[in-house]
RNA sequence: GCCGGCGUAGCUCAGCUGGUAGAGCAGCGGUUUUGUAAACCGCUGGUCGGGGGUUCGAUUCCUCUCGCCGGCUCCA
């Protein structure tokens, strides 16, 4: 439907909305909510073989929110076709037709499908390794599944045609693109409508809408590439300021790194040979190829390497807000979500093998309460291990890396999931996704073993016995990006940032004329104690000046008129309402209190 | 990169089947001096993303290109 917005941004990924209803459930029949929509996913099949010619059907499963199809067809399938479509799906609802089992063997199958030219089906069918296989008919809509299903279409009652997109078959981009149609389906219709006010309300969030305040984007200088207002800077300035000041109170040491390098160095860390792909091309100083940094990883490792280290020094904790740029595809680039050139709050701690544990329990533990600071309280988390075929490392090395991950998870009794063999090439690792206010998920922490760097740098310390050893080598990051985690928190307050992160905490206003000396000796007052406000004595009516400071998503308003001038207070009024009259001493106090309690 | 859609003032948007553009907000100038979410009047502002083409004439049609949006693939 034109108008519902194609729900989620595209990365990270909302995985669910919470709240809703949502897979296992059963309604009062004997249906999941999975069955139902498959079964929509049917019906909508059918109504798009009714309506066009020479459709090629290839898969239609229902997804976490709902339910698509793809399909191979001629003519492309618009937004405004949604209406037909969706008119051709009530007729075959209200003819309340049957979905019939068919069970058939393989060969039969085959010659069924061929006869039509269902090359998809076809190829499907070819990897299924039963000799006996199950086909579904509605109507003259007869479709490889293996069910279950609604037992006739009259069942579905509340489903919403939401998107159409291409989608290359099989997800390979080396197939043909499809057409895939997104919709979704409920059993109730007040869960249908609790789902696209869902939609709705998450695209008033878009923080590249909402954020416009905060930073822009200038396609003549080359997209994917972030400038920064003084709001958005401000927000950047007060959360690496809490950044740093953690990270120093948790025994990380600050460094700085030159944001380009001479090819040589990605030709030791290996960069040059398996991620060049997203590097972007060398340039030419002094007869020399240099490159701009994909990573902040060799940059640390030198910094390490530039001195000896004792087995007393361990663990060295090097942190860096360290500026990268990477090659994306322009497909994929997405506000603040999804950039070229993005700042990781990076670090990479070197340990020995016997602190492996605690370290890892130890950044865990820190990632999840220095999240929690900013009003993230649900997590979930991902567990990869060791990839089948493609790393580098001894196994015992990686059994002890997942081992320890694994514990570190388990110490907070948190649910985590495994991904087997989804860990990098060069180590395991754990990541860290937040849910946010709307219930939606999205990546930002990753805490990652390198087996790989240690061993192509030849790092070492010197153990007890006067040794050389390998130390192991934790790549982490919090935040993640911080353009995204921008992009995310305006997203969850929906640019009404707590007090603490307010780019603007105060706006002080006037009545009259008469107000504005006493209002500039209050700001001087204010400014001195370090909060962040701002003067508004323009003549403007009141009403208008308040108006201007809540869309502006400044969070409090202190207002000056004869009565303050006088006594020396300031009017103080939220986002909502008036919350009463202030000496300057008591803002001060209430707002340093409001900081200090997230800190 | 791929499929589809979109691109009109700083912002949000109108502009029917081709006859060189309009509104609200913002900005500027006045009037007003205001008590908790938009005072009133006036004015300025656009080579209709860019190039090429069709046409007597294109914002409107065709084409190329750039960018944006929704997905796919990929990812912090």
């Amino acid at each position: 439907m034109a108008g519902v917005a194609g729900s989620n941004p595209a990365a990270p990924k909302i995985l669910h909305a919470a709240s809703l209803p949502r897979g296992k459930m059963m309604n009062e029949n004997k249906y999941s909510l999975e069955t139902l929509r498959h079964s929509a996913a049917h019906i909508m099949a059918a109504a798009v073989q009714r309506l066009y010619k020479d459709v090629r059907f290839a898969i239609g499963p229902s997804i976490e929110n709902g339910f698509y199809y793809d399909f191979d067809l001629e003519a492309a399938i618009r937004p405004e076709d949604f209406k037909k479509i969706s008119a051709e799906m009530q007729k075959i609802i209200k003819e309340k037709l049957p979905f019939r089992r068919y069970s058939l063997k393989k060969a039969e199958a085959l010659k069924f499908f061929s006869e039509k030219g269902q090359i998809y089906k076809t190829e499907l069918i070819n990897e299924i390794k039963d000799e006996e296989l199950s086909l579904y008919e509605l109507g003259d809509f007869t479709d490889l599944c293996r069910g279950p299903h609604i037992e006739h279409s009259g069942e579905l009652r509340n489903f919403q045609l939401l998107d159409i997109a291409g989608a290359y078959w099989r997800g390979s981009e080396k197939n043909k693109m499809l057409q895939r149609v997104y919709g979704t389906a409920f059993f109730t219709k007040d869960d249908l409508m609790k789902y696209v006010k869902f939609l709705e309300e998450a695209k008033k969030r878009d923080h590249r809408v909402i954020g416009k305040h905060l930073f822009s984007i200038h396609p003549e200088s080359g997209p994917g590439l972030i400038y920064w207002h003084p709001d958005g800077a401000q927000l950047l300035e007060i959360i690496e300021g809490f950044w740093k000041k953690e990270h120093l109170r948790n025994g990380y040491q600050l460094v700085r790194t030159p944001h380009v390098a001479s090819e040589e160095l990605y030709r030791i860390s290996g960069h040059l040979e398996n991620y060049s792909e997203m590097m972007y091309s060398s340039m030419d100083i002094e007869g020399k190829p240099y490159r701009v940094r994909p990573m902040n990883c060799p940059g640390h490792i030198k910094i390490y390497s530039s001195s000896l280290h004792s087995y007393r020094d361990l663990p060295v904790r090097l942190a860096e807000l360290g500026t990268v740029y990477r090659f994306e595809k322009s497909g994929v680039l997405h506000g603040l979500l999804r950039v070229r050139g993005f700042t990781i709050d990076d670090a990479h701690i070197i340990v020995s093998e016997e602190q492996v544990m605690k370290e890892i329990e130890s950044v865990f533990d820190f990632a999840l309460k220095f999240l929690s600071a900013f009003g993230f309280k649900e997590f979930k988390i991902y567990i990869s291990t060791r990839p089948e075929k493609k790393y580098v490392g001894d196994l015992k090395n990686w059994a002890l890396a997942e081992d320890a991950l694994r514990k570190a998870v388990e110490s907070k009794n948190i649910d985590y999931e495994m991904d087997e063999g989804g860990g990098a090439f060069y180590g395991p690792k754990i990541d860290i996704k937040i849910k946010d206010a709307l219930g939606r998920l999205w990546q930002c922490s990753t805490i990652q073993f390198d087996f790989n760097l240690p061993d192509r740098f030849s790092m070492f310390y010197i153990d007890e016995k006067g040794e050389k050893r390998t130390p192991f080598m934790i790549h982490r990051a919090i935040l993640g990006s911080i353009e995204r985690f921008v992009g995310m928190l305006t997203e969850q307050y929906a640019a009404n940032f707590p007090l603490w992160l307010a780019p603007q905490q105060l706006r002080i206003v006037t009545i009259n004329e008469k107000n504005i000396v006493a209002a500039e000796k209050i700001l001087e007052r204010l400014l001195d104690a370090g909060i962040r406000v701002s003067l508004d004595s323009r003549n403007l009516s009141l009403n208008k000046k308040i108006r201007n400071a809540i869309t502006e998503h400044v969070p409090y308003v202190g207002i000056i008129g004869d009565k303050e001038a006088d006594s020396g207070n300031i009017a103080l009024r939220d986002r909502k309402a008036d919350v009463g009259s202030f000496s300057a001493e008591d803002l001060i106090k209430k707002f340093r209190d409001g900081i200090d309690n997230l800190q």
